[in-house]
DNA sequence: GTCTATAATACGATAGAC
DNA sequence: GTCTATCGTATTATAGAC
């Protein structure tokens, strides 16, 4: 049925989130996911590609959610953004360092290479945009600084979650947190 | 040295910084440098990593000392590195949002999988983020804080080329150029 | 529909001529 | 020392049996 279908896609959305698009083979993929050769070709006729587009596509929605719950247990923004990102770090570090960003390998593999999957990627980072860019609005920032704010928050995000599995260590992603804070406690 | 083996050095540069580390193989930077198999392995008996992790530290050098003459070019940091996120959003569009990042890919691939990969970025990122720290503590940003701020600054920088990048706009890398100079007129 | 076996190709690496 | 030809093993994708 339609479980093996996505027991593929979710095996191919975490081996991508650690080891990016080329370096994860569609034999790795099958083999973790327990399903043969064949049904990938018949669930995917498009291929890694067509595959890949879902895998980044089920990652942006479960991340998205993430997102929205974080930022629904707050009221103000100033307080829920970092609470994110410094639940984010704690992610990074269960995970040994190993995940974090679910969609940044293969946005950065892509972008100059794959018309598709950049398109998908930037689908991803837009509908986490929004979520924080509303959040902000509500907490009393303007619609144009909410869009430019939540556009370097997801910058931070990424490049932290980036800085942080090179040391291996949450501090940057902590870093991150502390002076976004700052940056909103700025004022509008 | 020989020039070469400085040829190939060169090319794994580029075509990584476009491609990635898995996506470059090694007949293609043998192409496009006009160079045989056999001196590759001459050069780099090691193969393709011990190749790549001197390709990082020549883009890591390079792009240090593009740190260095932007921050030597303004008495005040608050005026520096905006200015330097400025430029470096202009060589991304230049480059039509193929380059940037010389190595981002390689760092995102290579944290969970290659050692030697990963250890070679780490030091790259620390290089950049002392000549920022430095600056910000001769503008009057505390020791402490200079860290922090110069952590943040390559993270949003990193973060908005991958969303320039899949946005194919530079308006990414301009936002984050605002906050940050928001971020440090916020004071010390 | 579900799957196995295999094709076609590209990869990194090596052996050995000169 | 410099290079060419080739090796073994990955890869993605397909053909065709059940």
């Amino acid at each position: 049925m339609s479980t093996k279908r996505d027991q593929i896609i979710d095996t191919t959305c975490q081996l991508m989130e650690v080891q990016g698009y080329h370096a994860t083979g569609l034999n790795q993929i099958l083999a973790e996911s327990g399903a043969p050769k064949g049904s990938l070709y018949y669930y995917f006729p498009a291929g890694k590609e067509e595959l890949t587009i879902e895998a980044v596509a089920r990652s942006a929605r479960a991340i998205e959610q993430r997102i929205s719950l974080v930022m629904a247990d707050s009221d103000d923004p100033i307080t829920a953004v970092p609470t994110f990102i410094t639940l984010l770090a704690q992610q990074v570090a269960a995970s040994n360092f190993s995940a974090g960003g679910p969609i940044t390998a293969i946005a950065v593999e892509s972008a100059s290479t794959n018309e598709r999957l950049r398109e998908a990627c930037r689908q991803a980072y837009q509908s986490w945009q929004d979520v924080f860019a509303e959040k902000l609005r509500q907490g009393g920032f303007s619609a144009a600084r909410s869009r430019r704010l939540s556009a370097v928050i997801i910058a931070a995000l990424e490049g932290g979650i980036i800085l942080s599995r090179s040391q291996q260590s949450i501090q940057p992603l902590l870093d991150v947190a502390e002076e976004v804070e700052l940056l909103l406690r700025g004022g509008p």
